[in-house]
DNA sequence: TAGAAAACTTAGCATCGTCTTT
DNA sequence: AAAGACGATGCTAAGTTTTCTA
């Protein structure tokens, strides 16, 4: 913003950036943590930062960048006690938290002596890492009966020391315990009822076939336990990955300068991808045609193409546009032939290289198509949006399968890069990508049983969670105010992660969008608004803005302007001492397999299972499957997952919103029609006098001329319908006069709808009465208001997308068990290839609970 | 031990396929 | 039959987390 603050800022910086200023300017490091007690005092100073300079309303897109973050003057370590009033960690809180392992036992005591501590007694205790090996029964055992019984021995609890060498094996031990139970539990119900069908011998084998299949490869159903698991396979056989054709020139000349120029096969490929794209944004994004024209006319020199392409200016792309366009077209319009042996093709492709055996069983290969070549299409402000993407060839690809496999042959006249056999990998090839210098990878299906497999212990260590979350959600809580300023960024950051869902917030490359999450959030991001209000606004993941205002915890907002103070300036980060590996480190203290996206699939499914019981009991299917939705919203609401809003949605909402005009339109006429009749009431129900909302007299006159052409219309065809009748019954038509005179009547209505517009009074139809009147007005109220509903609902659909939280952060047992509980088809709620997905979940029973 | 690279999940958009409307 | 709408699927970019490396 301003230069008179900035300079003054960064003299302080001078002062004691000492280290940090010979950070490379390119590489954003983070200054390293220098410790230092929090010297703020929380409750003054309030006015002095109410907020905030850059609430322009615009979103905070700009990127003032690098060298900011480091300056600041911390204090060091050396702790004035600030004498914060509520600062109530007692002494354990200011000890770091490896000694404060060894300090837990004394804590606990003194922190069981309030009330309100009690519980962060068990929090503390429980800091220090130690999941228990066999069954939760008893670390969480405490805690729920903390939770449950209130009192208890919180004494007891203290354990000795944490296992922290032998990691997490344990737990996910015993995870996979747990869910074997639960599983064979399950199996054994399913199997009784089978039987039972059996022995009524009635029911027929139906999916027989399927269920074969299903029992042979339910891996879920023979979880084995103590199973290494790096390991993924024993056996890996796979064809390899297919290649994309090369690329055959078409001969279609681009223009330069006006002039057709011929171009060699390379190059032409190359102009063509950009003539593909010509009147996307892509193509008109400046950055985008930047970079693709250093690719393009580097290549294109390379060629020795005449005359040597300088100019983007001078490029017109066009005749290959139209090209491709016909291209398009012709693909549409192949005859049924044509359609069929593609399929054909297609089909071949997936079998030869869509299918491999993964410990003998046939797997899908997600994607085992090479990504062909093509330029890079960036999301947001992606530096290297346009750049070429080269084709890749069978010598840079890595394949991955076990020693017994048959090598699959590489292309004509090619090797492959390397085979490796590698069982502790899931990838079965991998290349690197020249735009980004990226890793690409082809992985099993969605479908598979290593995907699977992971999709099941991601939800069930996000139950682990549902079960920890409580005291881990005090801990937090009671580091909101604690004195070293990394805890206190930490607990806040952790705040957010959980009570938002915001993402961990990785640190990103100046050659990458530039978009954060939690711990890269930026002072510009974040606006406070007394008392407790804050407004975030920045771009995510994909450059998908979130903007939300939201009512935070006082301490959080306390925290949050404090992190705020010390950047004081745009580009700065809020949490300018905290990395997510650190956030992620202790977050597995706190609990095993714990990191920071698994709070957002533990609030994302807890809120789905909560919200669907609204669910009907008793309605009709349509009606459930609306309350389904309605959760499933929600979440995505929660994730801010949002989509690109639709071409046509403009034109239904406009329909939509004149259907709420033209009630409204009748509630007016009803209205006055009221004070024709009582003109008394003017004065009783002065509402009556109020114009509607929104209706235009132009949008009147309008609307009443589509009334009576809508009436004309319906006159005309009831006509000719009453005279086809009579044709029937051979009696005579009606004459051509009589629909004249029908019209008339119509233009005899129109003229007085035009005085009543006149004169705003509306004479009452026959048989009116006021009573008659009001019923009417408030069945347009009831009709105005649904409609707006559906106004607001589909406003809000439009741009939501609820794909992705259904395919990855709701637990899909909790559909499965509501399917059952309400009688719901599943594949009114998972597409063919969600339940290919979830088959590992679909045997759930209606009660089953996240 | 930090930073980089690898590995894997999550994400929106383009396109496809199918169903409805014109 | 063409056009349009819309959900399903494919594609690959963009995240997070884990693992490797210097």
């Amino acid at each position: 913003m301003d230069h008179a603050e900035g300079d003054e800022a960064r003299q302080d910086d001078n002062i004691d950036s000492g280290s940090d200023s010979d950070t490379p300017l390119g590489k954003r490091k983070r200054p390293a943590v220098r410790k230092r007690v929090l010297d703020d005092d929380d409750d003054d100073n309030e006015d002095a930062d109410t907020l905030s300079s850059s609430d322009s309303g615009a979103p905070a897109l700009k990127r003032t960048r690098p060298a900011a973050a480091k300056r600041k003057s911390y204090k060091d370590d050396s702790s004035e006690s600030d004498g914060e009033g509520d600062y109530r960690g007692s002494s354990d809180s200011d000890v770091p938290l490896a000694k404060k392992k060894a300090a837990d036992s004394k804590s606990a005591k003194s922190n069981g002596s309030s009330k309100t501590n009690g519980s962060n007694g068990t929090s503390r205790t429980k800091a220090a890492p130690k999941y228990k090996e066999e069954s939760d029964s008893d670390a969480p055992l405490a805690k729920k009966a903390a939770s449950k019984k209130t009192t208890t021995t919180t004494k007891t609890k203290v354990k000795s020391e944490p296992v922290s060498s032998s990691k997490s094996k344990q737990s996910s031990t015993t995870i996979k315990k747990r869910v074997k139970e639960e599983v064979d539990d399950k199996s054994k119900v399913k199997k009784i009822k089978k039987e039972e069908v059996d022995d009524k011998g009635k029911v027929k084998k139906v999916k027989k076939e399927e269920d074969e299949d299903e029992d042979a490869d339910a891996w879920w159903l023979n979880q084995k336990e103590n199973e290494d698991e790096s390991v993924k396979w024993t056996s890996l056989k796979h064809n390899g990955v297919y290649f994309p054709p090369d690329y055959v020139p078409h001969g279609v000349k681009m223009k330069y300068d006006g002039k057709p120029i011929t171009l060699a096969p390379a190059v032409e490929e190359v102009a063509g991808f950009f003539g593909a794209l010509l009147f996307t944004e892509h193509a008109e994004n400046p950055t985008f045609q930047e970079n693709f024209f250093k690719d393009f006319s580097k290549l294109a020199k390379a060629h020795k193409t005449s005359p040597e392409i300088t100019s983007f200016k001078k490029c017109d792309f066009t005749p290959m546009y139209e090209y491709y366009q016909a291209e398009r077209e012709k693909r549409k319009n192949m005859t049924k032939e044509q359609k069929e042996a593609a399929k054909e093709e297609k089909m071949a492709l997936d079998e030869m290289y869509g299918t491999c055996y993964l410990d003998g069983r046939k797997e899908k290969v997600g994607n085992f198509r090479i990504e062909p070549p093509g330029l890079f299409r960036g999301r947001g402000k992606h530096p290297k949006t346009g750049c070429l993407k080269l084709r890749v060839q069978p010598e840079q690809v890595s394949l991955n399968l076990s020693k017994d496999a048959p090598i699959p042959k590489a292309p004509a006249g090619h090797k492959w890069g390397a085979i490796v056999h590698d069982d502790t990998k899931t990838w079965l090839a991998t290349w690197k990508e020249n735009v980004n210098d990226s890793t690409k990878y082809v992985f099993l299906a969605a479908g598979s049983s290593l995907k699977g497999q992971s999709d099941l212990k991601k939800f069930e260590t996000a139950r682990a969670l549902k079960k920890e979350i409580d005291w881990i959600r005090r801990g937090y809580m009671t580091d909101l105010k604690d004195k070293k300023m990394f805890i206190r960024q930490r607990a806040t950051a952790m705040y957010l992660i959980d009570r938002l869902a915001l993402r961990a917030g990785n640190e990103k490359g100046e050659d990458e969008a530039d978009t954060v999450g939690c711990c890269s959030l930026r002072f510009e991001h974040v606006t406070l608004e007394k008392p407790n209000i804050m407004h975030l606004d920045f771009l995510g993941k994909d450059s998908i803005r979130y903007q939300k205002t939201v009512e935070v915890d006082e301490q959080v907002f306390k925290n949050i302007r404090l992190f705020k103070r010390e950047p004081a300036q745009e580009g700065d980060d809020l949490f300018d001492r905290l990395k997510t590996s650190e956030l992620n480190k202790h977050l597995q203290n706190l609990m095993k397999g714990l990191t920071a996206k698994v709070f957002r699939t533990y609030n994302a499914s807890f809120t789905f299972q909560d919200q669907l019981r609204k669910t009907p009991k008793d309605g009709t299917v349509a009606e459930k499957l609306l309350a389904y939705n309605r959760a499933n919203r929600d979440v995505a609401i929660l994730c801010n997952h949002q989509r690109a809003v639709s071409k046509g949605h403009a034109g239904q909402i406009e329909k939509i919103e004149d259907k709420v005009r033209a009630y409204k339109y009748q509630r007016m006429k009803q209205k006055k029609m009221i004070l024709s009749l009582e003109p008394k009431l003017k004065k009783k129900r002065p509402e009556l006098l109020e114009p509607e909302s929104d209706l235009e007299d132009d949008w009147i006159e309008e609307h009443e001329a589509q009334l009576m052409e809508k009436e004309r219309e319906r006159i005309k065809a009831k006509f000719e319908k009453d005279n086809l009748k009579r044709k029937e019954n051979k009696e005579k038509p009606m004459p051509a006069g009589e629909l004249k005179d029908l019209l008339k009547e119509v233009d005899v209505r129109a003229k007085e709808l035009a005085k009543e517009r006149k004169t705003g009074v509306v004479p009452p139809t026959r048989g009116a009465t006021v009573e008659k009147c009001n019923t009417q007005i408030l069945k347009l109220d009831e009709r105005i208001a649904a409609t707006r509903l559906t106004l607001t609902d589909k406003e809000e659909n439009k741009q939501t997308a609820l794909g992705t939280s259904k395919i990855n952060y709701i637990d899909p047992r909790i559909s499965a068990a509501w399917c059952e509980k309400y009688d719901v088809p599943l594949d009114k709620i998972f597409t063919k290839t969600l339940r290919d997905k979830f088959k590992w979940a679909m045997t759930v029973d209606a009660d089953w609970e996240f």
